[in-house]
Parts: C-alpha cells; structure tokens; sequence
DNA sequence: TAACCGTGGAG
DNA sequence: TCTCCAAGGTT
C-alpha cells in the first residue's frame, strides 16, 4: 500500500465521524444514505436517514411504501428527482432481483439514480471491492496533493486518475470513507486544517508552500436567470388553503404549490391567469429564494373566495417545498 | 454535452 | 447580501 493511503487511513481508524450508515453498512443503507448525501451535507442528511430507517427498515419496505409516502419523507432534502428514482429503485431491488443490491460498479450503475459516485460508493463500502470514489472532496485532495491546476469540471478524467493511482488494494471501504472525510473535515475548500493533516508529508502544495485555497480550479460558471412572478395564498370561508399540483417535469416536479403566474425576466408582475381577483387581493411581501440556476422573486399575495383547485386544512398541508414554505410563512406572519 | 435540478451553511 | 459549494445524476 502506498504511503498516503497508509498515512491516511491509519488517521481515519482513530479519528472517524461515527455516523449513523457506517455503523451497520449494509448494502441498502449504504445506498440510501449515498442517494440523500449526493450535493447535501451530512449534517443535513441524518436526520432524514434516521427517518427513513425507522420508516422503512428494508429496501421491501420502502418498495412497498406509496409515492406520497416517500415525497413526504423528502420533504425539504431538495433535488426532488431523488426520492422518484430512489423508489424506483427500491422496486427494481425488491421485486426483479430478489431483494439483492447487484455487487459490481458495473450493474449498479445501471440501477435509477446511481451514477458514477454512487456505484463506486456501494460497490467500495457496502461490498468491499476494490473501486475508487470521485466526488467533490476527492477532487479537491487530487488537486492539492498532486498540486494539478488544471481547470474543473473539463479535466475530470485527470484528477480520476490520479484518485486510482492511490487507490489501495485493500480496506478499500475504510479508504474510501477515509478521503472523502478528509475533504470534508480537514482538506475543506476554505481554511484547510494542513497543519493536522495526516497526508500532509505527501502532498505537494503544502511541502512547495503554495496556497491551498487555490485549488482546485474551476472554470466560470453561468449567471442564474433572474426571473419575477406573482403567488396567490388563497383561503375559502372556512380558512382553508387551495393548492394546485405542479408539472410532472421541470423545476419542483409534481409537488403541491399555492397558484402562481409564470415567471419572467422582468420586475414587473402581470397577474395572468389572476386578473379576476387581482384588484382585490392583498400583497403581503415579496420573498426571494435562490435555486441552482434560478434567483427567483415572488410577490405574495392573499385573497379570501374560491377556485377551481383543491383545498387543505391548515394543519394538513401535504409536502411544500422550501420556496412554498416562504410563501406560508410570508402569508401567516405578513411583514 | 451543456443545461437542468434544491437547500442550507460558511465566510 | 453575495458567492461558493456539499458523499452528483439525468437528459
């Protein structure tokens, strides 16, 4: 085994996060425990893995469960696509292979929502084979260990390859918990601990004296459209909440939402599809909420009388997304 | 293949 | 307030 790994990994056995998926790794909590963890921290994750184990002890479980179910548990993770595919795989498990999480990167990465990292991952930690996980924080030690200032994501293939050339032959599952948790604990994009850094003796930016911070490199990314709208917090006589599904596709997919008009380029707010109650509805605010490429602004507003959508006791709302959850609070607690 | 897809925390 | 970015995947 080579040094840094060695180094590495004799740091990790006494110093590891005990965190809840590595105490019983099995191959279903390794994989749902990688699904919430894609582009989400870890702090963020465990109460919603805690949640879903209880919920769902087994991949049968979580088959077995309905749609509404898992969105539900989702509720405020985000990327919402994951719950689908997470469920579509959990069905895909329990019902056309027995129950059994297919062992190579190979099949695994056939398996909806598993994509590179992700067979690596199960294929590494839940199966002990020998397989080299590339994430962010992989990268990220690639580029300051070998001191690469080749630009991201372009040049990923080079950074992948310096990952396998370290990559050990064995405890590969200990190993590649062990990079990934120097990337987030020691190695991490701003005020990198280097000077309690276990591979630090094997590592060129720290042993040249060249910034840390600096790398990795990465190219510019695109500006978010800024887009404008209006909400509509709509309650009948009796208080209730009328609520409308979303598209199937798109941004925020088939989750529930109070009524809004389409979003544009523009300040300016036409109330389409509200010209009827829009000289008597109420505008309470405006929030703001950033997604990955949208910075978007709604003006909310409230209005008391009746629509064509379905209406829900206050202390019943199904699953609302974050910016949905703006728009109540906003409604409930006008500024 | 580049665009799309959430949210929360750090600095 | 703004930028970055976190155990990425899909189309």
């Amino acid at each position: 085994m080579n040094k840094f790994a060695s180094q590495l990994l004799a740091h990790y056995k006494k110093n590891a996060r005990p965190l809840p998926w590595r105490a019983d790794a099995t191959p279903y909590r390794v994989w749902l425990s990688e699904i919430m963890l894609q582009q989400t921290t870890v702090k963020t994750v465990i109460p919603y893995f805690e949640k879903f184990t209880q919920q769902f002890p087994t991949v049968e479980d979580l088959a077995n469960a309905s749609e509404e179910e898992v969105m539900h548990l989702w509720q405020g993770l985000g990327y919402y696509s994951r719950a689908r595919n997470l469920h579509k795989c959990a069905k895909v498990i329990a019902f056309d292979k027995d129950g059994q999480f297919p062992t190579t990167e190979a099949e695994l990465l056939t398996l909806p929502g598993v994509g590179p990292y992700t067979a690596a991952a199960i294929a590494s930690m839940a199966f002990h084979q020998k397989a080299t996980v590339m994430d962010g924080n992989v990268e990220r030690v690639m580029a300051r260990v070998f001191n690469l200032t080749l630009p991201l994501p372009t040049h990923k293939k080079a950074f992948k390859e310096k990952a396998i050339e370290l990559t050990p032959n064995s405890e590969n599952a200990l190993y590649s918990n062990a990079i990934m948790e120097l990337g987030a604990t020691i190695c991490t994009p701003r005020k990198p601990a280097c000077e309690t850094c276990p591979v630090q003796s094997e590592c060129t930016t720290f042993q040249t004296n060249q910034n840390p911070e600096a790398l990795p490199v990465k190219e510019p990314k695109k500006p978010k459209k800024v887009e404008h709208g209006a909400v509509y917090v709509i309650q009948d006589q009796n208080g209730d909440f009328y609520l409308q599904k979303r598209p199937e596709k798109g941004l925020l997919a088939n989750l529930w939402e109070f009524p809004t008009t389409g979003w544009v380029g523009q300040s300016q707010t036409a109330p389409e599809g509200f010209e009827m109650i829009q000289s008597e509805a109420v505008m309470l605010g405006q929030i703001r909420h950033i997604f990955t490429h949208i910075d978007l602004t709604l003006d909310v507003f409230s209005y008391q009388g009746n629509m064509e959508a379905q209406t829900f006791q206050a202390d019943n709302l199904p699953p609302l997304p974050t910016l949905m959850k703006k728009v109540l609070q906003t409604a409930q607690n006008p500024a």
